[in-house]
DNA sequence: AGACTATTGTAGCCTAGGCAACAATTCTCG
DNA sequence: CGAGAATTGTTGCCTAGGCTACAATAGTCT
């Protein structure tokens, strides 16, 4: 069993997340926001007034990347960029009404969507499942930090 | 316990398909292939002469994603296109030698990488993980086949 | 105060993927 | 045979992410 298996477990790991993500994404196709836009929603919705670079820290994305993601977002009227009093550096981000509304709906589509996905397993199994992962992912957050090279 | 736990097991998956990914990244940086396209070479190298339409399936992704994907591969001399001899529409596709011997770097630090993440895990645990995490792939495929509208 | 240093957000250039439309080609079936 | 349908690969336009370099600003330390 290697890499050249198709029972891989590192393809099936990346199976499982891609597919998740598409059904996710055809689902909410309709609402106007993007899964990845979703999960700014996420996080914006329990920390209002964060930086962009909070922002990024708590998505574990590129600075860039977010500041992008907040262009797009802000044009299409799901955020709003407020300067900081203090520092002239900081935009502080904020949800509009909109978005707070949306947030809603896919935040019910996001767990029908992992329902389904773990409807075979018994709740037993879930649990274990959901154990083994955060083990996994414990692990790699080491690999990750600890920079690779 | 829902979308707005951290440990909720939806953001657990994609983190750990994701920290996989750019640990991979950050090990194979330097031979000159980006972690896509040692994709790309892994279905090749199994089934050399394919045509861009079959890859594109074997990686489940777009065909214009795939065309572009060889575009850059293609540039860089790690895949051949050569035209089909009945069909004029069709691309055979080809790895280089350069590409073959690349195959094979990368495919020991896949193993590595995937060893490394699962060391927390005892062998049956791992056997679990991953059986687990098939039966829910499989869920997924049915999800993403019939189209979810 | 002034000179470094650090932080913040942005811009440029790159890979990667999705969807829709299209021309070239091949297939099918009347 | 020939007209319409299907397939193949490409192109255009979109989101999404990474890395580097940069200007503006803030902090630190002599």
């Amino acid at each position: 069993m290697g890499p050249d298996d198709d029972e891989y477990i590192g393809y099936v790991l990346s199976d499982v997340a891609r597919l998740m993500r598409t059904v996710f994404d055809r689902r909410v196709r309709g609402i106007g926001l993007t899964r990845a836009q979703w999960l700014v929603l996420t996080r914006l919705y329990r920390r209002p007034g964060a930086s962009q670079t909070e922002l990024a820290v708590m998505l574990e994305i590129d600075r860039a990347s977010a500041g992008r993601m907040l262009d797009r977002m802000e044009k299409n009227g799901w955020v709003e960029r407020r300067a900081d009093s203090e520092d002239r550096r900081i935009n502080r981000l904020y949800l509009t009404d909109e978005a707070r509304r949306a947030h809603k709906e896919m935040w019910a589509i996001a767990e029908a969507t992992v329902d389904d996905a773990l409807a075979p397993l018994s709740e037993r199994e879930r649990d274990q499942f959901t154990r083994l992962a955060a083990r996994v992912k414990g692990r790699l957050q080491g690999l990750a930090g600890s920079n690779g090279s």
